[in-house]
DNA sequence: GTCTATACCTTGATAGAC
DNA sequence: GTCTATCAAGGTATAGAC
């Protein structure tokens, strides 16, 4: 899908204004970058003037600020969600590579503004540090999963950081590269990289090592879009 | 290192401008973003006026592109330098490994203004197909040693692209989270990568599986810093 | 809720004195 | 090789009519 019917749909006056903003602004924030967007670019995409924007936005800054908040919520809840009951480090591990994958597969521009554009915050201020606590908060999801594994004996690792530090690098870098068309179907990846993880741990159960096949399959529905994440993101090129 | 004592070094006149201009410039991209930074932040911070950088630099565009064509460049010399002589998979992936988290790590400026900055340069630009050529080059190599080892038989991977892109995205993130006097060593963070990429591919030689003590220690002085680089990048916090 | 018009600032880049 | 001065274009954000 070319920029050029994205913004007819983006225009559509039919669909609240709030939303389609929000789109038009992920869309650009991810493609050029926060700094190198306009008031003016956004304004073009919805079929509004830079003023209008105004009415519906307090800020640049807390627009950038709204959509980081808003993804890294979801990616909390969602990760919350799939973790719900899971007793077992290996099956906790699988779903936090897997659902971590598909965030940055399935909603490649929020991934991209939340993981890249933390530097366009003004230092200190308000809405930054609020970033910076959900994004600790996200991780120390991690930290207590490997940290289980290492205790109950099912891993064995070098040092916890690295290899979760390393291990979230390997999905969050999914944004970076995967196209929904392209050669790999995301649940591959998923189960992909739930493979290197599970082998990068020495994850193994009664002796034998563990695999993805032991572990619960990658669950795409467990995150949903937002709701100015319109269905034709996942099957459009929208990331350019 | 502050901001404040760097400027002091950087304003110093009887270093060559061209190079302190480029030492501010991959500074203030790598901190900022190409876009949010300014020919004036730049200037200041060499102690010149905004129009004495275009005695040195024809365009700020043309300043990015030089300094990730010759980020690249290193990257590629010091890869190729690296593998020369290098016969078994194995080796040769502990080398791809173990030099590109130390590039990331040992000049983590360069590396996020190449790995971030490529959408700042105009799109089918002269330069923009020179550093996505020199981009394919580079992991090129991954994908020979890649091949070579699942055709020895060393290597039991399941798709060879989503592996390399997995191992690719845990050494660069290292340009995001390192720092010099932090908890972890560069060469432990590389040993750690490369045993963690090692079982990612379950080599084995002989039946035993690989471990990185089998195969060539990490070596930092395979990536040299750029003239424009000063030792002081390695020991300083210069990337805020 | 959207418009036109505008205030005020910063941008990349150039001209020409020294 | 660096300066001052300047340009046209664009930046964010606001005022006030409709």
């Amino acid at each position: 899908m070319s920029e050029r019917s994205v913004g007819t749909l983006l225009a559509d006056r039919s669909v609240d204004a709030d939303l389609r903003i929000r789109t038009a602004a992920v869309l650009l924030f991810a493609r050029r970058g926060y700094a190198a967007t306009g008031v003016r670019d956004i304004a073009r995409l919805v079929g509004l003037t830079n003023a209008a924007i105004y009415h519906h936005v307090s800020s640049k800054e807390e627009l950038l600020a709204d959509i980081m908040r808003a993804g890294q919520n979801r990616l909390i809840a969602s990760t919350r969600r799939g973790l719900r009951g899971v007793v077992r480090p290996e099956d906790a591990l699988a779903i936090l590579i897997s659902s971590l994958t598909a965030t940055h597969g399935l909603h490649r521009m929020v991934t991209r503004v939340m993981d890249g554009e933390l530097r366009s915050l003004t230092p200190g201020s308000a809405a930054y540090q609020e970033i910076i606590a959900l994004r600790d908060a996200y991780e120390d999801e991690w930290r207590r999963v490997l940290a289980r594994g290492v205790e109950e004996g099912v891993f064995r690792i070098g040092d916890p950081r690295l290899t979760r530090l390393g291990l979230m690098a390997m999905c969050t870098g999914t944004s970076e590269w995967y196209r929904p068309g392209g050669p790999a179907a995301l649940e591959r990846v998923c189960l992909e990289f739930v493979e290197m993880g599970l082998r990068a741990v020495r994850a193994r159960r009664d002796g034998v090592p563990v695999t993805a096949g032991d572990t619960p399959p990658p669950d795409l529905s467990l995150v949903p879009p937002l709701p100015w994440e319109p269905p034709w993101d996942e099957a459009a090129d929208l990331a350019g």
